[in-house]
DNA sequence: AGCATTTTGGTACTTTAGTACGAGACCTGA
DNA sequence: TCAGGTCTCGTACTAAAGTACCAAAATGCT
């Protein structure tokens, strides 16, 4: 939300300043108009280029749509952590010591998941995970 | 390649119509200063986000970067094959009836994988694969 | 044709992964 | 306080995954 607000704001100002400046280098005649113009352009598509950087990066953030989403699958915290290792494809034993329990634990956590996920495998659920958008790439 | 073209053709038509536009306008005095600039910044905004769409897809295309890649990694193409099954979250199983030769077959080709990739289990075969450039999302 | 590489497949084995239970400890809201 | 959810851990089992080694076809290149 930060982050929208921010970039939609920046749009705002840039409009705002573009349209003052436009007006100031009419009158005063000093500016060509091709300039200008090239000027709105370049800027513009500047901005067009920086909120979809922003936009890309944002699916992969920590934001609203994860939570969302592991609302609604049951994914509870825990769950989510082991989700997060398992994806960088660390076995049950290393998530295990990374998280500070037992196997048997990330056993009982990955089971879990498996059926949240509607995957029979660990690598289906983090391709399920990912098509989801609940991690990242 | 051709998209890179394209786009960029596309972009300097664009500014050629606009100047063309932009001087047309103020001679015949119809229209406002502020419309052409609105314009014109959508315009550009449009085509700023029409770039960048472009741009991260085509990161995950079939380019040459993946051939390479996997040349330099020594990954021959039926390798290649089995690692996008691989990435789709199939078992050595299933991954051999859809490649049409047996479970054996497939486990051979995942170890070499492996090695060549270095990485200890496929799934973190898939993140490295991924990191690599060389597979898709 | 001859050599190198790839692809295929097998056996036998060890290691992970995953399932199916049960059960205690810990919070939290009603 | 107590039901419900989460987190933890265990045992015992089955199913995959992965390793090591071998070897015959198939393919590609010169």
């Amino acid at each position: 939300m930060k982050k929208t607000v921010f970039v939609f704001s920046t749009l705002i100002i840039c409009v705002l300043i573009l349209f003052q400046l436009g007006k100031y280098s009419f009158l005063s005649g000093n500016v060509s108009v091709e300039m200008i113009i090239a000027a709105i352009a370049l800027v513009f598509l500047g901005i067009g280029l920086f909120i979809n950087r922003n936009r890309n990066k944002k699916l992969y953030d920590a934001d609203e749509v994860d939570l969302q989403k592991l609302k609604q699958l049951g994914i509870s915290n825990r769950e989510y952590e082991v989700l997060i290792e398992l994806s960088k494809g660390l076995s049950n034993k290393e998530i295990g010591e990374k998280l500070h329990v037992s196997e048997s634990t990330i056993k009982t956590h990955v089971s879990n998941l498996l059926v949240k996920l509607n995957a029979k495998r660990r690598t289906q659920a983090i391709q399920i995970a990912k098509e989801l958008s609940i991690i990242g790439p």
